[in-house]
DNA sequence: GTCTAGCGTTGCGCATTACGCAACGAATAA
DNA sequence: TTATTCGTTGCGTAATGCGCAACGCTAGAC
């Protein structure tokens, strides 16, 4: 048989029925519901192999039917998974206790997010005090240019790197979305001198964020904390705290990975 | 090559691969960090078919190798997957078969609440059979100290938080409310280890509630479920059953929600 | 009510695919 | 230095997973 099309570059081994199951993974995680036949089609496979797989996850647990002949959809052993992935992870454990002390004081939402694959991958969510639940942030993939986490990872890259990588998602979600390069640039100059970014419903209207490094032994910015709220809340002074609880939260999770901070302005080489 | 153990009831097919690559995933889970030989190891294999596995893996993000030939550990491709099955497991749709269920089988009414703001935020209802129909609390933030849910979830805070979020609210409802901190303190600790919470009469004269707590798959308390009733119809037998409902109809809550009860005493190392 | 179409599921036989083997290069320890 | 152990890779084989076709079932059309 053909290559099965992935065709990516060389450097490690593949084993292509478990490539097929984690696509079938993907699969069912983008769309929620799925079929034996509709997994078959989109995979390109014969519906007898597409329904192996599907079984084999199930019997793990990674995949559920939803009734005897229905459906296939996500199972819960992911979640344990996942929980198993966090909890190793030492910058979520790091970060976690200080993350829910920083909802604590400033009553809004806390969020930790890392880049990947030229994204702001959702990691850690810990809700505030408000009585409106927010949505769920954890494991979503947000671009880079639209949120203030965004703007920190971005800040961390050379900029050319940033404007290619925002080059390649030129998406607006909102009339504040930055769609102009130039301005990206000079706002990520600012963060790196500040050291926080803010977007104001630039990803969605009515929805505020400020956001700080978190760097490494190393000095490399490895994730970004964030606070968000209404906008309508987080304006004037609240702003203006929110963005010193967040830099002093993100200062005390890299203190915690290893991180000096630099002795005085008078460093560097 | 024999077995590989499983050995489960027949019904559903196999795909060796993606099994092994499944169990990759768990030893991962429970070891934090493995190399290929150790894998290797558990999964009886050899090191190279691991190495193929792993790297497999690795290209779809469910796995990370922590330096250039160095020791592989979960990805957080495996987080996005699972927020994909936590947009569809949320509480109240998860809860709310189990707590109808309950209802049917113990008769009364069966109530979903999170915490909100230093107070318990009743999310769902269901009524029970009993034809005198209940208060609708859907909604209602109720001080933690006086119901069963409240002390469920006032139980999962560390003691000094719990005696600073009542100290605040030292209200009585009735002659049977909970006033002093050192026997609140005490009931808390009761819950802690027999894992539910009853309220006789302490909110309203004539109503008692047991609660259970609902766990996420970190293992935190995510929200709590009641049962509650006429207090002369929640006595002796009744009260016993309702007890064991609630605590059953909890924890398979929790299951679906992705916690995994702890193994038993008899652990592994 | 009957018939058709489509679903998820299963046995079968072939060849694709994934396995074990052995050797390699690098890193660590002695 | 040497020796051991690690992760990694090419190779030949046969075990394994694949496509095929048929089955039972449900649901919708007529």
């Amino acid at each position: 048989m053909s290559n099965s099309g992935a065709g990516q570059s060389a450097g490690a081994s593949t084993v292509q029925s478990v490539d097929r199951a984690v696509s079938v993974l993907e699969i069912l995680a983008h769309a929620g519901e799925c079929g034996v036949t509709e997994i078959a089609g989109e995979l390109g496979v014969h519906k007898s192999t597409a329904f192996r797989l599907v079984s084999a996850l199930e019997r793990r647990g990674l995949v559920e039917q939803h009734a005897e002949r229905g459906k296939y959809r996500l199972g819960v052993g992911l979640i344990r998974l996942a929980a198993a992935t966090t909890a190793r992870l030492d910058l979520v454990q790091e970060s976690r206790g200080l993350c829910r002390a920083l909802a604590v004081q400033t009553g809004e939402t806390v969020n930790l997010t890392v880049l990947s694959d030229d994204a702001a991958l959702y990691v850690d969510q810990v809700a505030g005090s408000s009585a409106l639940q927010p949505h769920n942030w954890v494991g979503q993939r947000i671009p880079l240019h639209a949120t203030s986490n965004g703007k920190v990872l971005l800040s961390a890259m050379p900029d050319a790197d940033a404007a290619q990588v925002v080059g390649r998602r030129p998406r607006t979600f909102t009339d504040n979305t930055v769609a102009s390069l130039a301005v990206l640039t000079a706002q990520l100059a600012e963060v790196r001198a500040t050291g926080y970014a803010v977007a104001v419903d630039e990803l969605e209207v009515g929805l505020t964020a400020v956001a700080a490094a978190v760097r490494n032994a190393h000095g490399d910015v490895v994730a970004s904390i964030s606070v968000s709220g209404p906008t309508f809340r987080l304006t004037g002074e609240r702003l203006g705290s929110a963005i010193t609880a967040t830099r002093e939260t993100a200062g005390e999770v890299s203190r915690r990975l290893g991180w000096r901070p630099p002795l005085d302005r008078a460093l560097d080489g």
